[in-house]
DNA sequence: TGATCTTGTCTCACATAATGAGACAAGATT
DNA sequence: AATCTTGTCTCATTATGTGAGACAAGATCA
């Protein structure tokens, strides 16, 4: 369950069931165990979710993610141009470095995942898209928190930091001196080497500069 | 606003206002006028969804589909193994006929688009990813209710019937004697003929025998 | 075999928690 | 300056969601 408060009570409650769901719980008493709530009240919110679609039951009754959540999935992707405009210079510089780029916005105190091009290495760093990951970790998120020395330098980098092994550059994409994304490559420290920015740094930047071009930001 | 109910009020809101902001509604009283909710209510109930990330606004306060969303989303597609495994005949149904194809499953009394493959025509049937369909029309609609002349002669067709100008065949995907999912293929009747079934029937029962194979289902 | 868990489900008395009319400030139009 | 229209907030009211508990049906035990 994610502690988030936000003044519904029903609505914390549904979104953790949600969650629950999400994270692969399949049985009533898993999403009891998960979200810390009374087995009627699952029960009760768990069936208005699949009145909605938002949750599905197979035929064994295991609760799964709704296929509703399909189409607002894919409405939320269509919703933010700069994911779908990001696309061409993501795999540009993926092509251009071997590794793994994604583009980070920034979603309150985390950061999303909505678009990557994945690196044709076995061995690559994977962020599923739609991901929330830590806004105070990683090179994107020093990037996201428009930290001064960063926008200054025009990039950040960071070493094992999100998750150890695996370094990372990021360079903001700006609308005005508003960071409105961050975009990253990031690949195992092995191939990276330990000041990833050295090599890495221009072709990420330069592909911030495309993003920009192509969102038509000023 | 999708008129369903489902025993908790909040929810069925909540939802209305999901459906609203997906449907595009992007200003507070669009929301309320679309939902017919009071003002303060959806207020409320947009402000705690918005703390858990399922509607987000922009800095003009604009409302839009959250990115919480886009993880949700593909935990719902992977939570449907069929629809990965489907890809692959859906892609060979699409290059043997030249037209669209969908694979569709039942959900409540509609039915969803769960995987696609587009025709590479200029003039060509789009079912967008997710999309919910009436289960009363169309090839795949005869197929998802399982009528038993359809289970007999293995497939059915409908020319114009869910969308003027587009004619469709679809097959039921079996596992043992239930249908889990119905195949379909579907184009502007121009190309396909006033009888489809003639000429995509044999196609599309294959992919249908296809997927059931990819699927291991017996 | 019968006893004991563990499923999912449902009811219902209770008070918490959501409700929504109304008021407010701030822009935008007039 | 007067009038809409935004988004936002409060607060008295009670409708609404709550969850302990009971139930039936399997599963697993002895």
């Amino acid at each position: 369950m994610d502690g988030r408060l936000s003044g519904v009570g029903v609505v914390d409650k549904a979104v953790a069931l949600l969650a629950a769901v999400e994270s692969g719980a399949r049985t009533l008493n898993e999403l009891v165990g998960l979200t810390g709530l009374p087995r009627p009240t699952v029960h009760r919110l768990a069936a208005a979710l699949v009145a909605h679609g938002l949750i599905r039951r197979d035929e064994e009754l295991h609760y799964l993610p709704g296929l509703r959540l399909i189409a607002l999935g894919r409405a939320a992707s269509q919703s933010l141009p700069l994911a779908r405009v990001a696309q061409r210079p993501l795999e540009d510089l993926r092509d251009a470095t071997g590794e793994s780029a994604q583009l980070y916005v920034r979603e309150g105190e985390g950061r999303v995942c909505v678009a990557v091009a994945e690196s044709p290495h076995g061995l690559r760093t994977i962020v599923p898209l739609g991901a929330v990951l830590d806004l105070r970790r990683g090179s994107a998120g020093a990037v996201l928190r428009a930290e001064p020395a960063v926008l200054a330098r025009g990039f950040a980098d960071s070493v094992g930091e999100r998750e150890p092994g695996v370094a990372s550059v990021s360079a903001p994409v700006l609308h005005g001196d508003r960071v409105v994304a961050a975009i990253s490559v990031s690949g195992p420290v092995e191939r990276t080497s330990r000041e990833p920015a050295r090599r890495y740094a221009a072709a990420v930047m330069a592909a911030a500069r495309a993003v920009e071009a192509a969102a038509g930001l000023r």
